[in-house]
DNA sequence: TTGTATGCGTTATCAT
DNA sequence: ATGATAACGCATACAA
């Protein structure tokens, strides 16, 4: 009945086995292996009665297809890496979220690498390498080019979020640092504040960077002028308390202290704000002007109501997807940089 | 000299293969896979002459492992499950970025299912087993018991983290829930405040739920001297905005208006404060004291300054990490409930 | 210390 | 529409 031939010589012998395979299934059923597999998959040349017959005694057994033997036939899994660092940055946390539950619904499972040494991001994309992953997303760190060939040589799709990325045959996507950054700079001429700035971590990054310069591209002739004077401000840390002690820094008082800030990221706006108001008596929008990036979800708290550009998580892990489906299914897109528009939201700190 | 017997009748075919492989390698360090195989994994009884030669052959020729083949092999990957529901809760998201890094320093990966969907845990709980789990980590929802007999039929370990949990052989980790609402308790009744609430999302979590019950247990004998009252509030949701408009709807005024309240979490809190303070004119903790738990880095906040109680993520990764290593190994521990301690913060809101 | 032989559970190919 | 068979790449028991 049984159609498959037995491991010759074993006749009757059968292990106690713990997990079922798909040879009990078949056994089980009387089919064979094959059409377990072609039933498991939705194939569409099997008839209705044998799959649901099939589907029912695998449930019955508790048999699950077992992805790893499966991956290793089709040599691709179904997982994709998400390279990343940490889960501190709050925009990361949401666009993260967003791609966790995009990638799942496209049937795949997202694989964390964390990569807290940039430098040790070639290896840990190699490692991911080493699962079969169907595809990659990195949304810290920039990927030495080099490792770009072990993936283009295994057909391997990458996309790169938010970040320079020189990767050749890898996807980009950026939201509009350049809009954004012209955008906060209409925003605070308009405001009439007089002494402006732009706050970044030390060295910068590259989104931040973006901003910062399209920033002043825009106010440079109002600055030749001499209407206004422009400061370039530097934190620690690309967060609250980078903000924070910047604000400790900057806002202590003189004849240039800044009263309109740009900040790279809402992140640090949050931590600048906070120094102003709770540690020098300072008001905003009175005192200071704040603007920030990315809108991510304290930004609209009471506390804050800050005024930033948004750019959305959730459109820019839905591009990614798709983008990685597209590739993973075959099609054959070039290098492309992809840019998501970004919106201006004016709250209550300019 | 290579000792391999190639397949019958192949002789010289070669296939221009993509990938490389341990035969690859093996053929070119003139070697079997078997050693090379036992050189990748640093078995001890290869000689350091092999062992160096086949590494050095290895790199040059950029091969790496498949984890998925040798997976398939042991039977066991060395992935682990994190069962989570979104990325939205603060303290949620700082234990797993410690239980991710406490992963990968492990030699192991983290794989990510969501389960927004509470009712979809068993499934996701069963996909997760396709893949040959070395472990499982519940951060959310509750399995159902009959999950956890696929689970322990495989020796897959499970540790459920802060929830309830009746899952048969699985460890399960919480803080000090009842040690965090008594210190709530006591702090709140030594500050002089009257009217007493406990804020906790409708329903309720099981967190929430003991530390609430703790703290009534711990101001009960205060309450029957009729020195004091209690009410129990409840928001919509267990987040920023659930406080929020939980804080405009209990504190708009009037005779029974609580004067401090303990919230469930501290993200609750969060907004809760900013209705009180910036809606609703109020001061903290002069017109309303304010009592989080967790300690989340927004806690810690120029802007807020909350008085909490902490639990740390880091130990509670650690631990969860320990367990399921040392049941991984082989440890025969039974079902155990581990308890994590607690520590008061005082800040300024109370 | 190293090599040989085998099987892990699945799917793709070819056959019927 | 379904069955037989051959890989997939590795690790391990057993030999030597």
């Amino acid at each position: 009945m049984s159609g498959d031939r037995q491991k010759p010589g074993n006749g009757a012998k059968k292990k106690a086995h713990q997990v079922v395979t798909s040879a009990d299934v078949a056994r089980e059923a009387g089919v064979s292996r094959s059409t377990v597999s072609r039933c498991m998959a939705d194939d569409e040349r099997i008839s209705e009665a044998t799959r649901k017959r099939v589907q029912e005694t695998a449930a019955q057994l508790g048999y699950h297809v077992n992805k790893i033997a499966s991956s290793m036939n089709r040599r691709k899994s179904d997982l994709i890496g998400l390279v990343t660092s940490g889960l501190t940055d709050p925009f990361r946390i949401e666009f993260l979220d967003c791609l966790i539950s995009q990638i799942q619904q496209s049937g795949y499972r997202p694989l964390v690498i964390d990569v807290s040494d940039p430098d040790q991001m070639g290896i840990s994309m190699l490692n991911l390498l080493q699962y079969q992953v169907a595809g990659v997303v990195v949304t810290s760190g920039s990927p030495s080019p080099e490792v770009g060939t072990h993936y283009l040589k295994r057909n391997v799709p990458v996309v790169l979020v938010n970040r320079a990325g020189r990767l050749e045959g890898a996807d980009v996507i950026n939201c509009d640092n350049v809009h954004g950054g012209e955008l906060a700079a209409d925003m605070l001429l308009k405001s009439g504040k007089k002494r402006l700035g732009f706050l970044n971590v030390r060295g910068g990054t590259y989104s931040g960077n973006v901003r910062g310069e399209a920033f002043v591209s825009r106010i440079a002739p109002r600055l030749a002028d001499g209407e206004i004077s422009f400061t370039s401000l530097v934190c620690d840390s690309a967060d609250y308390d980078g903000g924070f002690h910047a604000g400790l820094k900057y806002l202590a008082g003189g004849e240039n202290t800044p009263d309109a800030i740009f900040c790279a990221k809402d992140h640090i706006a949050l931590g600048l704000m906070d120094a102003a108001r709770f540690e020098l008596g300072l008001t905003v929008p009175g005192d200071l002007a704040v603007i920030g990036f990315d809108d991510i979800a304290a930004a609209r708290q009471g506390a804050y109501q800050l005024t930033t550009v948004r750019q959305r998580a959730d459109q820019l892990a839905e591009m990614t997807v798709e983008r990685l489906r597209r590739r993973i299914g075959g099609d054959d897109l070039g290098d492309e940089r992809l840019v998501l528009p970004v919106e201006f939201i004016r709250r209550q700190t300019v």
